[in-house]
DNA sequence: CGGCGTTTTGAGAGAGCTCAACATCGGTGG
DNA sequence: CCACCGATGTTGAGCTCTCTCAAAACGCCG
């Protein structure tokens, strides 16, 4: 897989990691010096409960940004350990906040990022909540499809969109199946199409 | 139920609407003229598919801002009824994109408040992926209870939360039966406590 | 007191998970 | 070039858990 490219706004203030899965890339209670963006791989932010059991807080793929936090906290409130090898982007909180603050312009795509993602992952939660593999899917093209018919163009593997959707990998693909034979949907390689 | 009072930070910027339950405060298509925050109530956000179809973006409880991308965006790209009796503070995009332009230390937490919906949200997201009502219940009093014994308070009603956590009232109703009786949880009034 | 919404428990049905087997594809090394 | 390997994709069968429908107890407010 071929690595997201760090946003143009933040790019200057990027430097690279590379991250061997099973590292981490902070730990709790560290100095929270860093806002990541995570150019390819994957993350899972965790805590730990008072018996040490793991509790997950946020899976992080590619392309988005985690511990955006950083700038308003001194220590992580969390640990970020990497599932795969990964590459991650980190920009200095320090810089990052200094930039907010002398250069609206900035500020206003930074906040524009931060909103996006919430509507992104809102959406996200609504359909996590639909009962029904195919009800779920539907809502997928739906919000994240694209054009007039709606298209979703699969960016990893529909194991991976099933762990999205909250489903085991083999219920997305009986719905698909279904979906693609009552005529709901359509495929053709990586794009699924919303027929009716 | 007592309305949730607007944020100090923009109190001053905020004017209030009284929405019947049924009625729109916005809708798809119109200049996106506020940015808002529930004060009581509940409001859907939502957008219609090809066929008219309703697709639910969001579901807004109180104490939630909704519609932040108004900042950025010139007509809304949803559409918002209330589905009670509702309030909401309606602030100005173009009052609120200015103060955060000119006041820095605004702006910053304007995007502390946006960072932290969005782990709240996040953290959301992990738990419905979470398979089994009682491990829901539990990531839940471990993410957002409080204290050493993590202690989770009941903000509405216990079916309020079952809708929360993508359960039926009846799953969690059991759950949390369960729970007490094998001594995972105790629960005193509105208050759970995880107790291992 | 009467009515409404919440809480609680019961029983049955169905959707999705689990386990399993096999096909397919892309890459790797002989 | 082909054999092999691991990961992805696909389908089957059984089982479990949660949803659905139902009913009753409870608490609150007019």
């Amino acid at each position: 897989m071929t690595p997201v490219p760090v946003p143009a706004t933040v790019r200057d203030l990027a430097s690279h990691r590379s991250i061997p899965k099973g590292e981490s890339i902070f730990r709790v209670g560290a100095h929270a010096g860093h806002v990541f963006f995570l150019q390819r791989g994957r993350v899972v932010l965790h805590r730990f409960g008072p018996a040490g059991e793991e509790v997950v807080i946020h899976i992080a793929d590619a392309g988005e940004f985690f511990a955006e936090a950083s700038l308003h906290a001194d220590r992580y409130h969390c640990t970020a350990v990497a599932l795969r090898d990964s590459e991650v982007a980190a920009i200095s909180s320090i810089d990052l906040g200094a930039r907010i603050q002398s250069d609206p312009r900035f500020a206003m795509q930074w906040l524009e990022s931060l909103s996006a993602q919430l509507r992104k992952v809102r959406a996200r939660v609504e359909r996590l909540s639909i009962r029904g593999t195919a009800e779920r899917v539907r809502h997928l093209l739906l919000t994240e499809g694209s054009g007039k018919v709606p298209t979703y163009t699969l960016q990893g593997t529909a194991r991976e969109l099933a762990g999205q959707l909250g489903l085991t990998h083999e219920a997305l693909y009986r719905a698909l199946a279904a979906m693609q034979k009552d005529g709901t949907i359509g495929r053709t390689g990586k794009e699924i199409v919303l027929l009716r």
